[in-house]
DNA sequence: GCGGAATGGATGACGTGTCATGTACGTTGT
DNA sequence: ACAACGTACATGACACGTCATCCATTCCGC
């Protein structure tokens, strides 16, 4: 506790850097998906999920799962996509206390819509700056990072 | 245009790695934040760039340059960040539409007691997963995603 | 100097995210 | 059977972010 343990000056430069690229990159995205079609990045998340399914319907519990969002964060979120008829809400007969998320025929076509100038977006910002190994590279670092946030959020949650 | 040349299954993987990462980890290290000094990412990302000039005084302007933000997202945060103490807003002699951010003493013992505890939590979610050659990498690779972007927003916003 | 453009900044409206809490239903143990 | 607990979801209050717009001042060409 004496001293912090500071970062090291290349982990605070890939810090920086990183934090940076993120916000930029998801300032221009959303903005192009805004623009192009009306849809925010969280909506085309649900869309997505929604529109992987047979159906298009999901209990919000999974649409909780695949997104890890919050739950009242996914409530108030489908609340107003539901307000603008891009999906709608039905009851869950085998449990009372759930219900379904459906996507309308409106929902899909924006989807629809949008996925192509999105992906192209994606692409022309993101990929196409990287090579193949570097792209290999950030799904590991990501899929690391991410294994060892969620043991260390587990053990705050269930300290066994 | 006829097929949207949609993403390779690798650079899938790699983006939705990514993303999620991303999320959790602001998640977490906001919670902590927040929990622990009652700021949030934003607050910290402001009192920093203050502290690190010699008189915690700043035009909003250089703020903006340095954090990348949008105008009125900094001013509207300025204005929330005055009203809790954290900064005061001064006139400025030498440009009667300017202003300056000054930090006061309330913001300066806030960042003060809040940084160990963000570094530590960056430091352990983060960087203690990774070697120094995946942080090299990431570097690099956000570097590249950076300089990328910002020429294609130049284009856009200036097209000769 | 003066009229127009550019710059620095604030603001209102509205969509978004979080926290705390509420409600209704299911599950489990006794 | 029923109390206790857990689960699925909604909601209200409030912080946050974006867009469009506005105001004041400075800059620049004439």
């Amino acid at each position: 506790m004496e001293s912090p343990r500071w970062l090291r000056e290349e982990e605070q430069r890939a810090w920086r850097a990183y934090i940076r690229m993120h916000g930029q990159l998801t300032a221009l995205l959303n903005r192009q998906l805004q623009a192009d079609s009306g849809l925010s990045l969280a909506d085309y998340g649900v869309l997505v999920e929604l529109t992987d399914t047979p159906d298009g319907r999901l209990r919000p519990f999974e649409l909780q799962r695949e997104l890890q969002w919050e739950q009242s964060r996914l409530s108030h979120h489908l609340t107003r996509m539901q307000r603008r008829g891009l999906i709608s809400r039905e009851e869950c007969p085998e449990d009372g206390r759930g219900a379904f998320v459906v996507l309308t025929d409106a929902g899909r076509e924006a989807i629809t819509a949008a996925a192509p100038g999105h992906v192209e977006a994606v692409r022309s910002l993101f990929f196409e700056g990287l090579t193949p190994e570097q792209v290999a590279a950030l799904e590991r670092l990501s899929t690391q990072v991410t294994a060892r946030i969620e043991t260390a959020a587990g053990d705050c949650a269930d300290p066994a």
